[in-house]
DNA sequence: CGGGTCATTGAGCGTTATCAACAGCAGTGG
DNA sequence: CCACTGCTGTTGATAACGCTCAATGACCCG
């Protein structure tokens, strides 16, 4: 039991899973059972294809994706990030078919959630799941369509605290970007070039730490203060 | 039942569901039945408040509204608009809070739809439902992070057409555009100013007719193919 | 007729894009 | 071991797209 659960506390899924919702024991157990049978995908690879039919679902457990959609002529939005924790491809029709791309950014794990009406309170914690991700998405459209340059990358980096943290694995307001400042600038409607002056900027003021794609926050609570950002709710019991 | 049919098919909400997936017998009548209890309001009404719990669904008759964001500071972003045959506070969570308010555009005509899990198909419907308002979702994020001001308000005009089509109410690509000038530039991250112009822009290459709120597309079909544009699918068997 | 909202137009400016060059670093193959 | 290549990050100079401010006109409604 002790083992069960020092398992549990190093796995991110599974931690994030448990903190949308309480999980029973048997939820749980579900999970552990399903986190041990593993995938591996290297950097690069389509998890999901637009235009394509969706496989089935699938939860990270290890490294970050995106979701990406590609114009015509070249240009390419990326949606959103995927980190562990989230789920993929978890959508109740049975003929679907993706509206955008979602293509691994690092090396990933991945496994095969438990299904859907096994455990109760496993479909809560998937359902909050899904009313996160659509959260975000409604957070990026308005990044989008109203802040400038700074505030979005700001309101971006805090996004990616904020989730890290859920899961559990970002440590002294410290993690790991594993994008380049190209794929920044595609996600925020920039150039790599604006990103990179952003980036100068919010480091001659000591806002953020950047070296080697080790980000840390001087400050994440004065930040948010400034941009007037508040923590995402779905869920009046979050 | 000769009635019924016609009572059907000057109901855009039912015409929309019924598009997006055979509708059995007995679903289209339990649909027929809750369209006769209506509920009116009025411009402005909020019929969902941000941070607030939602309180049951309701499925639009008639009229428009709007999926709205407000910040602090005064800003406001349109996530998106709510057309007839669209549902909202459509969301699987007991103690679910909105992340947007929703308010009326318009006057509008609303009821309670069918609940869930009483009729195979409309739910069906409801979650094909579901999938397009994400996919309009992603659109968005894809206009304001990618398109210019020209390709965002000819994609946005574009989206709103292929939509009221599928509800049966824009005959000729012609429909009435309800929202100011200054709505649409909360929408797409422009000024009015700056939308006033573009639409200049495209009166003046005669792309569109538009005087007094009602718009007409020249060709539609030319437009989308300028844009590379093409009709949003979320199903193989759409 | 007065007041309000919305659409329209002009002038000037600022944020961000574009273009270009270079440095650092990892991987690769001679 | 060292060119060589490719990718990423960095910096400078210039240009453009869309913003701001301001004024006016059209229309509706009380």
């Amino acid at each position: 039991m002790s083992a069960a659960l020092a398992f549990e506390i190093r796995e991110p899924a599974i931690t994030r899973l448990s903190r949308l919702i309480r999980l029973d024991p048997q939820a749980k157990a579900a999970l552990a059972e399903a986190v041990r049978h593993r995938t591996h995908a290297p950097p690069g690879r389509e998890l999901i294809a637009e235009g394509h039919a969706i496989r089935g679902p699938q939860l990270i457990l290890q490294g970050w994706a995106a979701r990406v959609r590609q114009l015509a002529d070249g240009r390419r939005q990326i949606i959103s990030f995927l980190l562990p924790g989230d789920l993929i491809g978890l959508c109740d029709q049975p003929e679907a078919i993706a509206t955008s791309t979602i293509v691994s950014l690092t090396d990933m794990q991945l496994c095969v959630p438990p299904k859907r009406g096994s455990h109760p309170s496993l479909d809560k914690a998937y359902t909050i799941s899904r009313a996160f991700e659509e959260a975000y998405l409604v957070a990026q459209v308005t990044r989008l369509g109203q802040l400038d340059a700074y505030e979005r990358l700001a309101d971006l980096l805090l996004e990616l605290l904020e989730r890290l943290q859920l899961a559990g694995i970002a440590p002294e307001e410290r993690f790991t970007l594993p994008m380049t400042q190209e794929m920044i600038a595609d996600t925020l409607g920039l150039t790599s070039v604006h990103i990179n002056r952003t980036l100068q900027t919010m480091r001659r003021e000591n806002s953020i730490v950047l070296k080697n794609r080790e980000l840390r926050f001087a400050d994440a609570d004065t930040l948010r203060r400034a941009l007037d950002r508040y923590p995402v709710r779905v869920s009046a019991c979050g």
